[in-house]
DNA sequence: GTGAAAGCGCTAACAT
DNA sequence: ATGTTAGCGCTTTCAC
């Protein structure tokens, strides 16, 4: 590959007028920006964007650290990001955390030796993250996005999820649903912790009746199978089953309807994300879309702001109620 | 940050003997790699690894170019191939190329111009990526994944599709479906021609029955709904539905399943990838696996060889046929 | 506006 | 085994 001192002396410049006119940093004289232009076509130059992030102490890069790409949540974000940053000749570094904080570590590690402008992080767990996150923030940007690490004075972008939980509620009363379990995840993480606070707060308000005490479990559709399959053991019937996210809510309604449980007919049961394949289960299920675009927009945001240290600022965006079958017979499709 | 410079300082060896210590690339004294180390745990120095980059010619990073990371299957790619690079320190570069191939050349350019050390590309189209892609090839080595861009003479790495198709139809024939009806893809994309082609064999031998000619659209839950809800009109009991992937074959599910055809009794249906939530749906998806891990160590393998130039290798890994109740009333579960 | 030269942080000759 | 020094390819003072 060509470097930029060929192209120089190719087109008869010198190195700094080369760079000026290929990186156009600075004014140089038409005549000579177009020989550089044509040397440098000629050749097939391409900056070496390694040397240029070395010198100008930027890689136009970012960072981005999840818990499981396979959770198609993350999958959307990543390709909202890398969408977002791609116009900007950014590029995103993905690294999988595998669900454990000691792999989310090393990941952070590689990606700050990396020089990355900027890191973008859904903690792993909620407390055991923080010694990691707060010692890359140190040496970079980060935001924090879906899941918070509480305490660590981080930027935060992500849904409202007490919001999308009252949204369930409201919208399950107005159908006639008084009485509701909660099955959700026990996990260390601040999102799934925050719909579980929203639904107990629900409960304390009298806002809604809860036939027993939320079954809390993993956010897998595994789980969900399983919660699905001992609850059909109870007097289900007439209940309004709220799940903590969407991969529970699918294997609930798979073990209901090997049970023959007629859902919506005489149980309901809503998600959380609408991600995935919320539009084609059997029924359709009626779940909360989390703003995915939105969250992604306010990451990049804050994470390539130019501004100087700050307080930490935390930005929530307002999910979206989508009915579908899976609570109201009457729903189209 | 500190530099490798200043760890020399503190520990008072000189430059070259900080970076032997750090980088493990000679014999050191031991008392003087302890002072070095010492120092550099004192400081918190990590080590620069664009400067290391610049200077090794090498970074240690990998690039992906995929399609849509949406699509489950390259969801998943991205994690297996994260979770074997990450053990190396090796670290992936992920763009998606929206089903561009204009965006699909830009994210190629991005990912030679940062240096990466090998490239790995789900190419957009058979044809339109060609030049893209061999444009690439000539700076860095650069692997096929999944699909495959003819007579670019470069390598390639995926699952036999062809043997997944006829593994299914076997199948289906096992179980008394004699007459079948393809609903794949018309695109530009040489992983759902080969299905398709396959599928064309069986019939010219005589193996498998059309109901009619394949209906080709996209790859997605949308052209399988709209194929479903249009089949519904014909004669189709009796029928098993072989579609190009589990996108369609889920849509179609929905479709049937709204028309009230029953599946299996009636009509079967088939997907393919078996990424995703063909565990879940009603019925369950008897779909092909594709061999991800292997495929994405394949891969890894080859990207990363030592090996000068040579002949350019086509590694087929063999699918796994997974039996549900979509096409078999007595499958578990 | 242009060129010469320094230097980003690191590693690898080369010399001792 | 250790130190000195050049240089990876680029941008950016600093002089003119």
């Amino acid at each position: 590959m060509p470097t930029i001192r060929e192209v120089a002396a190719a087109a008869e410049v010198s190195l700094a007028t080369a760079s000026r006119v290929l990186s156009g940093t600075r004014r140089v004289t038409p005549e000579l920006a177009e020989r550089v232009l044509a040397a440098s076509r000629e050749l097939g130059y391409r900056t070496n964007l390694v040397a240029r992030g070395l010198r100008r102490q930027r890689t136009d890069t970012v960072g981005l650290v999840v818990p499981r790409i396979a959770n198609p949540f993350f999958a959307r974000l990543v390709q909202e990001l890398t969408c977002l940053l791609q116009p900007d000749e950014r590029v995103l570094l993905v690294c999988d955390a595998q669900d454990s904080v000691e792999v989310e570590a090393e990941a952070l590690h590689a990606l700050v030796d990396r020089q990355v402008d900027g890191l973008i992080v859904v903690p792993s767990s909620g407390a055991a993250s923080r010694a990691a996150l707060t010692a890359a923030a140190a040496n970079v940007r980060l935001v924090q996005v879906d899941r918070v690490v509480r305490g660590a004075g981080l930027d935060l972008v992500a849904a409202d999820h007490a919001a999308g939980i009252d949204m369930v509620l409201d919208h399950l009363a107005g159908c006639g649903w008084r009485r509701t379990l909660y099955v959700g995840a026990s996990e260390d993480d601040s999102a799934g912790r925050e719909r579980l606070a929203a639904y107990r707060r629900a409960v304390a308000d009298g806002r809604t009746e809860p036939l027993a005490e939320p079954l809390l479990g993993s956010f897998s559709v595994a789980f969900g199978q399983q919660a699905g399959a001992a609850l059909v053991r109870r007097a289900l019937a007439g209940t309004a089953v709220v799940a903590g996210n969407d991969l529970i809510a699918l294997g609930l309604l798979d073990a209901l309807h090997r049970a023959g449980v007629a859902v919506p007919e005489e149980v309901a049961v809503t998600g959380f994300d609408d991600v995935g394949f919320t539009d084609v289960s059997a029924p359709p299920l009626t779940t909360v879309r989390q703003p995915v675009a939105e969250i992604a927009a306010g990451a990049v945001e804050l994470v390539l702001a130019e501004d100087g240290p700050r307080e930490p600022v935390e930005w929530r965006f307002r999910p979206h109620l989508v009915v579908r079958r899976s609570t109201d017979p009457r729903a189209q499709p």
